[in-house]
Parts: structure tokens; sequence; C-alpha cells
DNA sequence: TCTATTATCTCGGCCAGCAAGATACTTGTT
DNA sequence: AACAAGTATCTTGCTGGCCGAGATAATAGA
């Protein structure tokens, strides 16, 4: 970004976009963090249930040390995660049967049943909105969504060196 | 949103879009998060310096008070948060003229300088793409991200009881 | 002036997350 | 089988962000 685009940040129709969805990533996080002060739950928790059910809906098991390194959480941080969860009853910890040090994650059906009671009004919204959009345009929200994420990962791995 | 749709989840193309946003927010935060502990920041610190820049650039002073509420600080936080920023060269404490309880927070040049170099090539990478659309294409994007913003927002007012 | 209000800061404590090491299990080698 | 090395999780001790309560200082109204 050149020192002059700078300058009109925010004044052109696409810059004008950039700031609503940086608006958009804010009020969403906002949305989440009610939801778990409403529960009694840190940012974190929140983030490792999503992380879990996403899992869960591919049809894959989560261990312990695959949640932490998704939440970018170290061996001890990941234990005390799990332990709030399971303490609140989100969660339940179950051994694997093949490799006994593992422990698999497993979401309660309550969890995700408050998730739903939480988060179902605004994807109604979203889907509702969406219905309203012909295939080119939703081509359009479609790719340039898939585009952002793409840059947002990719200058990660850009400025980590990979 | 109805057990029915809950099973059809990720299914459909509106579903799809709205696990992609998800994903989106998801990945913009990691960015964020770069971005901080690559400069030894915390994620609050640098919600409270887009808060900061974004008020410069709609000409508006900040206190230590609005920059707390504005990010759910009670006033002890906020006083740590401007110390560490401050500490660290990213904003300078300017006691108000006409009220001298008031303490405006100024960001340092080069602060703004370091989130350019960081958020630079993705916003570039945003506009780039949005060059590509038309307009009805574009007031798709912009439609839907508004209308999420509002979603997010409203139903945070409605659950709240106001 | 006296009181109430507002803005920020100070103090003490709680708790999420980290670093280092312990424990338990699995895998590869001999 | 026995031993070493590797892997997954848990435990311990600590750091630091944030909160609650109260102190300090400045403004506003009667």
């Amino acid at each position: 970004m050149s020192d002059q685009e700078y300058e009109e940040a925010g004044q052109g129709p696409e810059m004008e976009i950039v700031h609503l969805l940086r608006a958009v990533v804010v009020d969403l996080g906002r949305h989440s963090a009610r939801f778990a002060q409403r529960n009694g739950m840190h940012p974190t928790d929140v983030r490792a249930l999503i992380v879990l059910m996403d899992a869960a809906r591919a049809g894959k098991d989560t261990s312990a040390g695959q949640l932490g390194a998704a939440l970018g959480l170290n061996s001890a941080g990941t234990t005390a995660l799990v332990d709030r969860l399971e303490r609140a009853g989100h969660v339940r910890r179950v051994r694997s049967e093949r490799d006994r040090r593992k422990v698999t994650i497993e979401v309660d059906e309550r969890a995700i049943a408050l998730g739903l009671q939480h988060f179902g009004p605004l994807i109604d919204r979203a889907v509702g909105l969406l219905r309203e959009y012909d295939e080119r345009e939703l081509a359009a929200i479609k790719g340039f969504l898939t585009g952002m994420q793409e840059a947002a990962t990719q200058e990660g791995e850009r400025a980590d060196g990979h």
C-alpha cells in the first residue's frame, strides 16, 4: 500500500469495503465474546468449541494436542483449557483405544445446543440475506471471501519465512 | 435455525458462504495475532491501536476512558494498557488543555508505519480483488457485509435485553 | 464554598497461558 | 524380551493482563 493510497484510505469504493470487512470481523468477534461471557467462558474456550465442532462435522476425532495446536496453545495451556471445558460440562475426555497416550475430546450435546441457540439467529439472517442474491452476485461474494482467506493465510506464511 | 437446517449445514450454497465468512474472520484474527506477537504485543494492544487510528482518521481525539470503553476494559485495565503502549513507544499520553482530568492518547507515527507494513499487503490484495468486480457485484458484497454487521450488532442488543 | 460528578491512576488479587519437567504409553532396534 | 528414543498429556511454578475497590485530581452546579 503506497503512501498515496493510504492518504485516500476510506474514500474509494474498494477501501470502503475493506474497512467494512474489518468492522464485520470486529463485530462478529464481539458477538462471540458475548456468547463466551454469558456462559462464563473465555474467548479461547469458544474458539476451542468451534474447532472441535468443525472437526466433528468433518467426521474427525480431535486429540488434546491437535486442539492446542489449532489454538496456538502449549501443552500446559491446552490441559488447563480442556480442564475448564470439562468442568463446565461442555466436553468429555476419552482415552483413545488404539494409542492410549491420546485423549480425544468429545463435545457434549448440550454445548452444541447452546451454540445453536446463540449463533442460530445470526446464521438465519445470513442465509436470508444470501437468498436475495442471484448466482453471479453469490459468486462475487464467495470469490471475495475466498480471496481474502487466501491472502490472510498466505501473508502469514510469507512473513513467517515459510 | 431449525434442526433440519443444522443437519444440512455446510451443504447448501448459502451455508457454504456462512462457513466461509467464519473462516475469514478466524484467519484475519490470526493475521492480527501474528502482528501482535511479532511486535511483542497482545491482541488487546492491537485492537487499541486500531480504535485509536480509526478515531484519528475521523479527526477525533480519543481519551483513555473512551479507549477503555471501546475495548470493554475497566479503568485499571485501561491504565495498564496505555502504560504498555506508551512504554513500547506506540502512543503518547497528552493531558487535555480544556479538561485537565482527561488524557488524550496519540498514536506515534512509527506505530502507524509498523501497521502499514504488516497490513498493507493484505489491503492491497483486497483492493486488487475488488477492482475485478463490476458495480452490481460490488453492491452485493457491500450489501452482504453491511447486513452481517447489522445482524451481529443487533443480535447482541436483542439478547442483552435492550 | 461545598458537594457531586467525572477522569484517571494505584493497589491487591484472580486466573489464562508459558516454560520446564514428570509421567505414561508406543515404536524401533537389538 | 529388553532397552532406548520418541510422543501425548499432565503437573508445577511463574508471568502478566484484567478486574474490583478505592484514591487522587479536576470540573460543574447550587
